[in-house]
DNA sequence: TGTATCGGATACGTCAATGTATCCGTTGTT
DNA sequence: AACAACGGATACATTGACGTATCCGATACA
């Protein structure tokens, strides 16, 4: 009840499950692949998952809610994860991604020589600043403190957006003079995104975006200046 | 059952009632203080949370667990608290306090003249870095983002410390040249807690406490001096 | 168009945790 | 020492969330 979103059902064409032994490909291309309708499931579930999360807290949500706000029953819920905390690394996973690529389109290709300034607003540019994003990634973080095997993947999404950050500031250093352990594009990056982290927890106890991102603007000029 | 550590009860002496309209007042001490016992239980009650949410994370943890690893029965939780969130705020103002009281210890009275490098290395002893308490403070962190009420309260909490940090930053501000944004106790402070808040990300990912130190000593080597 | 199969819905049993109502031992007072 | 009140234990009823077993409609392939 109360389904007003999806509720119109997608196209299969192929599954995952023991592969019926298809000695003879008849068509070369559906050997494994998922079906339509289940990607959409999950991408809503997914979807859903994060209003939910961000909205209620990962403890407080319960699986039978965010079914409810993706316009499903439970059913396509364990069709399709086996645990809220599947579905939470899945959603991790997936916006951790987008996060990346955000990153990595905004830094992409250095643009040669620019000045201190023009990189820092270019880096505060392509750091994600999302208070839904923040919140889940904070709890995120909370499960990977007590996890050895989350704490590696939430540390490889991290290191994917620090090299990206890294070769944007390898720029930086040659053009201030920093203390020897920060003279790298390594250590720079590690230290944007520490910083970033920090300015961060502002945003969460009512600090608006602007003021923050005019902060920590501040703070990585004078770190990097 | 299971319970091996309080079973041993304390010793009342007066509670906080209707009050039992004592228009002449008997003994002139004994107005409306809590009993004894009560305070002990409290606070056996308190630390066993704060062990159980380090341990399972808010989320995860129930009324029972706190209970039985406090050593009582959930008779007593509901004779001391109302809900979970009431005792996880009382745990919350109970350790905000002790690292004010740590950090205005260390800090304390400003000596005159240091240098940077000196300060710094007072101030890093005095920040925390107690894995536990970082994520416990992270899970509060998260309902304050929640919460107007709760958020009100953890930022006066960080402002009682920054306060403190502002004051022996107030050093700082004149031995080194900052950029104009940073130059005051009180911003420098904003800081300094900022970073912290930062690298304790990176603790909560695995990185050990010395490692940490030293790495935070060189964010703020490098921003301060 | 027929049909095997897939994906999600429905219905059910189970269990852990909650909150309350009540009881009993302990404590401080007279 | 007796007593009144307090603090915590015990017992109980309730509930909400979980996981599973099964069913039905939709879909792709022949």
């Amino acid at each position: 009840m109360t389904a007003e979103t999806p509720r119109t059902p997608g196209l299969p064409k192929a599954q995952v499950r023991p592969a019926p032994d298809r000695t003879s490909t008849p068509t070369p291309s559906k050997v494994d692949r998922p079906t339509r309708r289940r990607g959409r499931t999950r991408a809503r579930l997914i979807e859903a998952a994060f209003a939910v999360f961000a909205e209620r807290g990962f403890g407080r949500a319960s699986i039978e809610e965010i079914c409810e706000a993706a316009g499903y029953t439970r059913g396509a819920f364990y069709s399709n994860f086996s645990s809220l905390d599947e579905l939470f690394f899945a959603l991790y996973e997936h916006r951790a991604q987008l996060i990346a690529d955000q990153v990595g389109g905004v830094l992409g290709r250095v643009s040669g020589q620019d000045t201190v300034e023009v990189l820092v607003n270019r880096v505060i540019e392509a750091l994600t600043l999302d208070r839904d994003w923040i919140m889940v990634r904070t709890e995120f973080l909370l499960h990977a403190a007590r996890s050895a095997t989350i704490a590696a993947t939430m540390t490889a999404h991290r290191t994917v957006v620090q090299e990206t950050l890294a070769r944007t500031l390898q720029d930086v250093v040659d053009l201030t003079d920093l203390p020897p352990a920060l003279r790298s594009g390594a250590s720079l990056a590690r230290a944007v995104m520490a910083v970033h982290d920090g300015v961060v927890v502002e945003m969460l106890l009512g600090t608006g975006t602007e003021e923050l991102k005019s902060w920590l603007r501040t703070l990585l000029l004078a770190l990097l200046d």
